[in-house]
DNA sequence: TATTGTTATACTCTATAACTATA
DNA sequence: TATAGTTATAGAGTATAACAATA
């Protein structure tokens, strides 16, 4: 019974690495010019283009007023336009330019990299035996597979 | 060859079950009446007694001016005490008291709570076996068996 | 009246820099 | 001079509440 000897550490060990990949990720996203947050932000509008805020708000758990300071900055910057709807003029539709779509192409090749970045030390079948674990704990809490949070941490 | 075919997605999920493993953690020291980087302070004292404040500032890789907070507010709780030592009189060698050593076995009361929550929908060989890759990963990364940062992540 | 988005404001967390006491 | 700890201050991130435009 392995088990009942094991300290109690997977918790543990899911934070610490979880906040070593996020810090992993952050530096990569902070090469392309944006921020983590961002990031999200790019990756959901290309999954779900014609979004408005408040659905965006909703699937990111933030408020509106967090949504609005992301998009001012990704549309300063030229990644994503804003576009009042024709239907319902109170709502702003979101979609990625041509230069967000280059992008969002560039956050792909990050997520790449960072995979063989943290799946180093493990065996081909290891790493595919992790994936199929955690995206088990993952689909077992309803967590969304396009979402996380930014979140503040410990143990 | 499926590892080629998988999605980059381990560094996702280790994010997001990091963040939900925090979260989680976090309502459990919220009901000891403590936050989570205060947790992380008490656990490594009760590890390595009689630590001073540069040492647990190194270890906990923040600035001294963070764990001077940290250690008003354990102190005022009346979970530790500070004394100045007797060798170097600059230095506040860290104590539990008998109080904190109560919260401390109340804390890992919490962590076993913790670790049955995260692994329900994991059988017990599943539990072993991501156990050991997660140790796996953090070791060869060189991370810290008794400490993690807090952390802002994304992706 | 209700909803979408925006602005104003405040709070938390944390770091950097200046400072005090001791070495 | 250098170091341990403290205090002062500032910046980032985020939420809540009040507000404007539209439904």
């Amino acid at each position: 019974m392995p088990t009942a000897r094991r300290p109690a550490r997977i918790g543990f060990l899911l934070t610490q690495l979880g906040s070593f990949a996020a810090e992993n990720f952050a530096s990569k996203t902070r090469d392309l010019g944006i921020t983590p947050p961002e990031a999200g932000v790019m990756r959901i509008l290309g999954r779900h283009a014609g979004m408005n805020q408040r659905e965006l708000a909703e699937k990111l758990g933030v408020a509106q007023s967090r949504v609005v300071a992301l998009v001012d900055s990704l549309e300063s910057a030229g990644l994503i336009i804003r576009k009042r709807s024709a239907i319902d003029r109170r709502s702003q539709v979101l979609q990625l330019t041509d230069s967000g779509h280059d992008l969002l192409t560039k956050l792909r090749g990050a997520a790449e990299t960072q995979e063989a970045d943290l799946a180093e030390g493990l065996s081909a079948d290891d790493r595919d035996h992790l994936y199929e674990l955690l995206l088990k704990l993952s689909d077992a809490r309803g967590l969304d597979r396009d979402v996380h949070p930014g979140y503040r941490a410990d143990e």
